[in-house]
DNA sequence: CACCGAATCGAGAGTGATTCTCATTCCGAT
DNA sequence: ATCGGAATGAGAATCACTCTCGATTCGGTG
């Protein structure tokens, strides 16, 4: 059950909580932003505060339960923590993103940072190109 | 002389243009912010608008003579560009940033960008550790 | 080297995303 | 059911940045 999802996270199982994680469930394979957030809410009849949505975003993402990324400037968006560590390609026309892992560029990281006197906690590798899906048109922005 | 790098770029060799530019180059192992250009010319008795440097390293940008990334989120910082394309890791704690190149990196990117269904145009890989350099007091955020 | 139209500036208002404030409401252990 | 601390919502505030527009500066021309 969602709420002892919460309680695992360390988190007080309340209604605007419950609902935010339930829409991120829901949309478990799209990257959303609050505002996508807030607007699915709303359209599923829950009138939560945008302020209580980023809120609780940054809770969940403190809790590990889900991952900020920066891919567009302006506007961060959140994912489920799927426990698997990937990186992205963004399409710079259409905006999808697909998800990787490469082991070798993983590995490769780990080195270099060791070469240059660091301990890698952390990488965000995100790569912007035209995908060749139909449908994409490669709209001018 | 600065002028002429101006008049190359397809730019007015205006006084701010100049003013901004130098800062730069006076930076060059630097990542500086909007508001470290900004900083670093008041000091200098050079009193211009935000609004001039904000749309003046925008031009530059365009112009192909400076980059701009986004490490931290907040706010963009900009490096004169060098022509060679680089990555980079940041230390957590103490914010020093140092770039590499790594070819083995850069060759598997196009390749899984095909793999997908991309072609690439252009990624921003940044790692994120900590660094070894005494003075880095690993410093709790 | 003064002139003039176009490009550029600066100050301040405006914007979009996100955070803060604080009075009110909700959880959940007792 | 009760109570105190945690959480919420509305709106103000903040932050980084962009836009607007009247004033100023460039630089090619005569």
């Amino acid at each position: 059950m969602q709420s002892d999802d919460l309680k695992d996270a360390g988190l007080k199982a309340t209604q605007p909580r419950l609902k935010i994680l339930s829409i991120l469930e829901q949309n478990r394979d799209q990257h959303m932003s609050a505002e996508d957030v807030y607007r699915a809410l709303m359209t599923a009849g829950d009138d939560l505060g945008l302020a209580t949505i980023y809120r609780v975003l940054t809770q969940f993402e403190s809790a590990g339960l889900v991952i900020r990324h920066h891919f567009a400037e302006g506007h961060a968006v959140f994912e489920l923590d799927s426990g698997e560590h990937h990186d992205h390609i963004v399409c710079i026309d259409c905006g999808r993103v697909t998800e990787f892992v490469d082991s070798t560029i993983e590995r490769r990281q780990i080195r270099i940072a060791k070469e240059h006197g660091f301990r890698l906690a952390d990488h965000s590798l995100v790569m912007h190109g035209h995908c060749e899906r139909k449908g994409c048109e490669h709209r001018k922005r």
